[in-house]
DNA sequence: CCGAATTAGTTGACGCGTCAAATAAGTTAG
DNA sequence: CTAACTTATTTGACGCGTCAACTAATTCGG
């Protein structure tokens, strides 16, 4: 609070080009995927993130959170990969008022047709464009900003 | 093309990270802007970017690149940014294709409100979370990473 | 000069994400 | 037990961004 209003000359420059790679880079990522395999990357994720689970299963809630999106969008993401054929969506035994997407076979080889191109842009777009020791620092920042409602990670200063 | 096809562990984290960071930090930062000036982040770069002319003028294909954002998607925020009184449009004189987008006094004034909010919310989520080395190396990163269309950046191991 | 190609900007149709409201099922306190 | 609260998910309305098509002005080749 007792914070300057303004930003440091430093920071401006920061501030300007993360600015602009936010604004840029999600866009490269997400033509190729949309011309090559017609899907967003927040399908993509919800994909992936299903492909991870041993049984190709799991909550909305829960891949809402680690998909990084809303409910509600998820809920909307989550309809088309349906209707696609991708994931099927049940009621949980346990708790009725949750629902389990599972990721179906045509779902799983969609992910596998997709994900070399996706992977081949990802290393064009950053891994190519960054030292080693960058792609360390990378992890670290990145990490440290991700959680934007995370009161725990801020103001460590005290 | 003789890169392997899978990305390392270290390289796998570096992207799960940012890329949980370019779902978050958005959402972080536009839902402040829009909660207290009812304004979007592209909304208030298009702002800035006409603030930051000494004539507080741009024409509309330099303001799109300006502030990193397609030539239509500009249209239609200058469109709402003029109805809302915060720029004007006009022909360009030499140039009879050309479009000069003008920010007005009332637009002005609304850069002015808004800004500190802003500011503050980008120290919160940003600059209060990095240690001023990080900072730096964030700056580097980011221009590395802001232009997925330029050749000239990637590929340099040659 | 004239016609083809390029550049600048806008717009209609369409799909997606957001917000708030709705539905429904657990949970809790008296 | 039940009324109030919380949690899980969906959905209608609405605004925004994208893509392709369009208008119009400038430039380029011959």
């Amino acid at each position: 609070m007792a914070e300057p209003e303004w930003l440091t000359p430093v920071e401006h420059d920061a501030w300007m080009a993360l600015a602009e790679l936010l604004f840029r880079l999600p866009a490269g990522l997400e033509s190729q995927l949309q011309r090559d395999a017609d899907l967003a990357m927040a399908d993509y994720m919800v994909l992936v993130m299903l492909s991870e689970r041993d049984d190709h299963s799991m909550r909305m809630s829960e891949l809402a959170s680690s998909a990084s999106t809303s409910q509600s969008r998820l809920s909307r993401i989550v309809a088309r990969l349906e209707a696609a054929g991708y994931v099927t969506r049940e009621m949980a035994p346990d708790d009725r008022r949750a629902v389990i997407a599972t990721l179906t076979e045509t779902g799983s080889a969609k992910l596998v047709a997709a994900a070399p191109g996706h992977v081949a842009q990802v290393r064009r777009l950053i891994f190519d464009r960054l030292t080693p020791a960058q792609v360390l620092s990378l992890t670290d920042i990145a990490g440290a900003l991700a959680h934007p409602d995370d009161p725990a990670s801020c103001d460590l200063s005290t």
